[in-house]
DNA sequence: TTAGGGTTACAG
DNA sequence: CTGTAACCCTAA
C-alpha cells in the first residue's frame, strides 16, 4: 500500500549520473540540490542517490552476483586495469568529437591559434575543478593532490601528469584558477565582488570573459547545450560507461593538449603577471592598513 | 552526510 | 528458491 519499492526511472538514473559527472562522486547532497536534477530527484534523498550508484556500479562492473569474496585491488599502479581502459575503447561512442583528433603532425611554423578550444580540453578542465573542488582543501590542492585524485576517480593516460601540468598552467593564466605558492584554487565565480572589483581587474588583466553562464548558485564550465547533449547520451550509459567517456575525454585531450602547451607557452608570462597582481595586491593591502603613504612599490 | 553492511520486497 | 534492486541502520 503505502510504499512498495519505488523503482528507479531512466530519468531519474541519468540525472543521477549526470550529477556525478558534473559534481564527482559522493557529493550526493549537492547533486540533490542542484536545480538542474532537483526537478527529477525530488523524490529521492541523499541515500537513495548512494545506494542508487552503488546499485548501478556493482552492476555495471560485471559483478552481477553478490560474490563478495572479490574485489581486492583498485589501485591504478601495477594492474593496468584492463576492464576500464579496454572499455573506453571498445565503448566509443562514435562521437562527433573524436572525429578530428588532430593533424597536427605537420610542423607549420604557423601557430594556428585553436580556432575553438577543444571540447576535450574543456572537459579536462572540469575534471581538474572536480578534483580541487571534491578535495576541498583550505589552502587549494597542490599538483599531486589533483593528480591523485583524478587517477583514483578515473582512468588516467601513461603521461597524465604532464598533461596536468600544462593544463593547470593554462587554467592559472586563464584566470580560472589561482595559484598560490603551488597550491591551485578555483576563481571566486565573479560572485561577491563588488566593491573588490579593482583587485579583480588586477588579475583579469586582458583575458576572455570571466563567467560564460552560469545556473543559479550552480557555475557551470560547459554551457547549457553541451550539458544537453551529454545528458541525452549518458542517458543509455552505465555510470561506467560515462567514467569511461570521462576519461576517453582527458585521452583525447593528449591530442589536443599540444595546442594547448602552446598556449601555456604563452602562459607562463601570465602566470608571472598573475603572480606580480597578486605580489601589488598585498602589498596595497598592507599599505591601506599601515597607511603609511602612497610610496609603497611592489616589484617582483 | 556519507560509506558500508544488512534487510526486505519483488521478479524470474 | 535465487538473484536483484530498493530500502534501512549505523559508524565515522
Amino acid at each position: 500500500m503505502g510504499a512498495p519499492k519505488q523503482k528507479w526511472t531512466p530519468e531519474e538514473e541519468a540525472a543521477l549520473k549526470a550529477g556525478v559527472i558534473k559534481h564527482g562522486p559522493g557529493k550526493w547532497r549537492t547533486i540533490l540540490k542542484d536545480p538542474e536534477f532537483s526537478g527529477v530527484l525530488y523524490l529521492r534523498s541523499n541515500v537513495d542517490l548512494k545506494d542508487k550508484w552503488r546499485n548501478m556500479s556493482v552492476m555495471a562492473n560485471g559483478w552481477g552476483s553478490r560474490d563478495k569474496a572479490r574485489l581486492a585491488v583498485k589501485r591504478t599502479s601495477s594492474i593496468p586495469k584492463q576492464e576500464e581502459s579496454a572499455m573506453a575503447h571498445s565503448v566509443v561512442p562514435s562521437d562527433e568529437e573524436i572525429v578530428d583528433v588532430k593533424p597536427v603532425s605537420v610542423s607549420s611554423t604557423s601557430v594556428q591559434i585553436p580556432t575553438s578550444t577543444k571540447r576535450s580540453i574543456v572537459r579536462l578542465d572540469n575534471l581538474i575543478m572536480e578534483a580541487i573542488t571534491s578535495l576541498k582543501e583550505p589552502g587549494g590542492s597542490n599538483k599531486t593532490n589533483i593528480t591523485a585524485y583524478i587517477e583514483e576517480q578515473y582512468w588516467a593516460p601513461p603521461d597524465f601528469k604532464r598533461l596536468l601540468s600544462a593544463k593547470l598552467k593554462y587554467l592559472t593564466a586563464c584566470g580560472r584558477l589561482i595559484k598560490v605558492k603551488r597550491r591551485y584554487r578555483i576563481v571566486p565565480a565573479m560572485s561577491f565582488s563588488d566593491r573588490r572589483r579593482n583587485h579583480s581587474l588586477l588579475f583579469s588583466q586582458g583575458r576572455q570573459r570571466v563567467s560564460p553562464r552560469f545556473d543559479r548558485d550552480n557555475f557551470n564550465i560547459l554551457t547549457k547545450s553541451q550539458i544537453d547533449l551529454e545528458l541525452d547520451r549518458m542517458r543509455t550509459m552505465t555510470p561506467q560507461e560515462a567514467a569511461a567517456a570521462a576519461a576517453r575525454a582527458v585521452a583525447e585531450a593528449e591530442a589536443a593538449i599540444e595546442e594547448a602547451e602552446e598556449a601555456a607557452r604563452e602562459a607562463e608570462v601570465a602566470e608571472a603577471d598573475a603572480e606580480a597582481a597578486q605580489a601589488f595586491a598585498e602589498a596595497a593591502m598592507k599599505t591601506l592598513k599601515g597607511r603609511n603613504n602612497q610610496k609603497v612599490m611592489v616589484r617582483a
